[in-house]
DNA sequence: CAGTATCCTGCATGATACTG
DNA sequence: CAGTATCATGCAGGATACTG
């Protein structure tokens, strides 16, 4: 939205723009997690080591706002909830891929 | 350091450690801005839209720190100062730049 | 010019307990 | 299982004034 309005600073703060849908915390993580197929919370809970359910349950909410992932509910007892990677996120996955390695070569 | 350490938990964490690196609200931004070769603390200044100075001294710090850019300070007067990336820094053109891309493609 | 030094604020994040 | 609700807190980030 507000495509016009932006079309003067989109070149300047893209990168703002971009670090509001998956600069928090825990975004690349649970992307990186969805690389491999469709996962569901407590799956990602236990994936993501030290996030709270208050904040993967906020992080995912943020990103099916911004349309990167999609949240599918069963109708079932227990309930079942199945987190999956929208196109626009999947294209994500060579770029978070190259941070990854860059990270691991020079970073950790 | 603590490469050894680090090993069991690398895999899990390598995006947290990099969003220490990177992650700052500014910090792409200032990369994305030396792409273009070295700048003067002045023109960063000018070429990142609302960025406060305590803020990009204090990334430039942080990154100076942790080996994306170099600071040349000139002992001019009044004071010149250059800020570089290194090869470290120049590594994230290609992976910033397509994460610059995905954003017009489909952030904003 | 290239910063430092303070003060200040809100939000991001965490911990814990509870629920349909 | 997949969340919600509440409380608590630190620090990221901003504004402003000053300086070698």
């Amino acid at each position: 939205m507000a495509k016009k309005k932006l079309q003067q600073t989109e070149e300047k703060c893209a990168l703002q723009e971009i670090l509001g849908v998956i600069g928090g915390k825990w975004s690349m993580s649970i992307i990186y997690a969805l690389f491999t197929g469709k996962k569901r919370f407590s799956e990602l809970e236990r994936l993501i080591p030290n996030i709270s359910t208050r904040m993967l349950v906020k992080e995912l909410k943020n990103m099916e706002a911004n349309g990167i992932v999609i949240r599918k509910v069963f109708a079932t007892v227990p309930p079942t909830v199945e987190y999956t990677l929208t196109t626009k996120g999947e294209k994500l996955e060579p770029i978070i891929n190259e941070l990854h390695k860059w990270g691991v070569e020079y970073v950790i």
